[in-house]
DNA sequence: GTTTGCTATGCTATAGTATAGCTTTGTGCC
DNA sequence: GGCACAAAGCTATACTATAGCATAGCAAAC
């Protein structure tokens, strides 16, 4: 259904060159694999290029279908084993009110994030602001509950769908 | 595959009468219903009764068999649509990481929630904390980020289960 | 050099979640 | 009664995810 093509509107502004984009997080993704001595294969890595062919969140099975367009139709567990994977690694992160799929721009420290997801054009944008952690964590302290995973993620729109006369 | 049977534990301590709980919930769904000019029919009373079962999230198809029970066996769009509307009412909500839904204690003012769920008892409480509100407002604002929805929902143990010797 | 063990991938099948589109029923109003 | 609309039923199908078992490739142990 939506298509893997990169666009390039919002949050990364009109000259955002996303070809160098990519590259840069793979060679991260093969700078943290190798430092940490897990494998980066052939599959592991085309998975972790599709997703970075946006700033959108990606679909597992778009995924799955562009994998097809290249080898003989890939089947789900292939997608969805290589982005287990990432997510172990931090490479990538998981949208849960999308079911879909996004590329870390920082898997360096394992963080707990926050994610702005603008509606119209479907970039989502990575933060981690500490204000927002400590907000959360003193709620579940008041609670007394233990922590072990937050998710949080923000719908709206973005600065330049934002700026748009209106969708046309 | 989730039993629908009520469970008394954590957050709510061994005490709790969820009788009354449900009864209370019910109660206060006819009054906004009434309030709002909408009709909490018999089907929709019956699921939020289902989804009231517990204070852990319930799972749509855990709903629809329940329902099955009694009548002839009900159909997904049945279960949906009734979820639907309730949710429309904020009677209920959407846990997206669990792919469930739980009862909304206090439906009177549309509001987004937080969400701390227990990985041992599965009991779901809703915060409405305004300190978390405002961080992510905040951070958002500073991004230049329109929001229209924020889903929060926290993982961890509850108070109860954190006291427990260990998982025997 | 073969055996063993491990990791990754492939493959089939199936479970689990959700919605589209159309029909029928029910309710309130004229 | 007849109309208009909301709700529920029904069939089919789309979308998301995992279980379980088979195979391939590589590396250390023998």
């Amino acid at each position: 259904m939506n298509s893997l093509a990169g666009d390039k509107s919002a949050f990364h502004e009109g000259g955002h060159e996303h070809e160098a984009c990519i590259e840069d997080a793979l060679a991260r993704a093969e700078a943290v694999c190798r430092e940490r001595g897990v494998r980066l294969t052939p599959l592991r890595r085309r998975v972790l290029e599709l997703v970075w062919g946006s700033h959108r969140a990606v679909k597992a099975y778009d995924l799955l279908a562009a994998l097809g367009d290249a080898a003989g139709t890939a089947k789900p567990p292939t997608v969805y084993r290589a982005l287990e994977f990432l997510m172990a690694q931090s490479l990538v992160h998981r949208i849960d009110s999308l079911n879909a799929f996004v590329g870390c721009p920082q898997p360096n420290r394992r963080h707990s994030a926050q994610f702005l997801i603008c509606g119209d054009c479907g970039e989502v944008s990575e933060m981690n602001a500490a204000s927002i952690d400590r907000a959360v964590a003193d709620q579940a302290e008041i609670s007394g509950f233990a922590l072990s995973r937050t998710i949080i993620e923000v719908h709206g729109t973005c600065p330049r769908c934002e700026a748009l006369p209106q969708t046309p």
